[in-house]
DNA sequence: TATTGTTATACTCTATAACTATA
DNA sequence: TATAGTTATAGAGTATAACAATA
């Protein structure tokens, strides 16, 4: 297919409300993703407002539930979280008293991540409120569809 | 589905090398589209370095190219930037000789974008490198499930 | 009075270098 | 010498308020 040429020449006189062509954007993978993204995050900041916390804060304490008593390091780099900006992460975690850091009894530089009770009790809240986000996009889709979408989007993530 | 509920005591000895499980995450959307995104981003700027466009520089030459002589505001509010922040998009566009703002005769408040003869010349060589990159993406998830999964990210940006 | 482009600014995310304490 | 956590910091990206010129 021959790329679309622009015309060099401005057109003098368009309708005020002629839409903007993005069509050369929306058929390809990285602008759509790029906005479904945003609109996904947009809609659980909303979802997830009475609860007061971002999505990275919601995996974060998904991660440390699912894998309680492994160390920082190891949670933030499976999320993708350099470990410098993680130190905030659990530093506001603990401050909420969502999550604990106790030392490591075989490794005392590291500690080992744990769920206050609080932070199950939110956490459950939590996974309640994200259940609903999915129930929205299972209508937006359709499960099935929904389903097959997350398969692309995890084997797109190992593009690198 | 129950939750799934984390145990409250700490696992005292794991292996090193035991993977952390975020078998919950990669069931939920949120959580791959946010991965793949970074992926396909980062793909993008390995692909994009000769060229020394970001993704947001691309978009904008592409929608200035397929729509010359609209003002900034129609542009920029098209690609959901800020206008404050599009100043400065054009002000790096204009300055490296790519695209050119001309005061509208209509309207002598507004500037219509149009790319440079320069700028038309980097858009051709840009859309190839983007074409290589859907290549990569078709390589990986198919070609048909490509167009499936734009058409399933375009439907998702509207969840808004 | 409203709109276009602009400036200034602030806030969030993300990335890197260098330190400390342990191993 | 290497690793876990930390501090400080810098750079993107994004958001809002307020201004001048024009409608």
């Amino acid at each position: 297919m021959a790329p679309k040429l622009a015309r060099v020449e401005p057109v003098a006189e368009l309708e005020d409300s002629a839409p903007v062509d993005l069509a050369s954007l929306a058929g390809i993978v990285g602008y759509p993703i790029r906005r479904a993204q945003m609109a996904v995050f947009e809609d659980f900041g909303r979802r997830f407002a009475p609860l007061d916390l971002t999505p990275a804060q919601y995996s974060t304490l998904v991660a440390i539930g699912d894998n309680p008593g492994r160390k920082q390091s190891d949670i933030g780099g499976a999320l993708g979280i350099q470990r410098p900006n993680f130190v905030a992460m659990m530093d506001e975690l603990e401050r909420r008293g969502l999550a604990e850091r106790t030392r490591s009894g075989a490794d005392r530089r590291a500690y080992a991540l744990a769920l206050t009770l609080a932070g199950e009790a939110l956490l459950l809240r939590a996974r309640a409120a994200q259940a609903e986000q999915e129930a929205a996009i299972d209508r937006a889709l359709g499960s099935n569809e929904r389903r097959v979408l997350i398969g692309m989007l995890n084997r797109l993530a190992k593009l690198t």
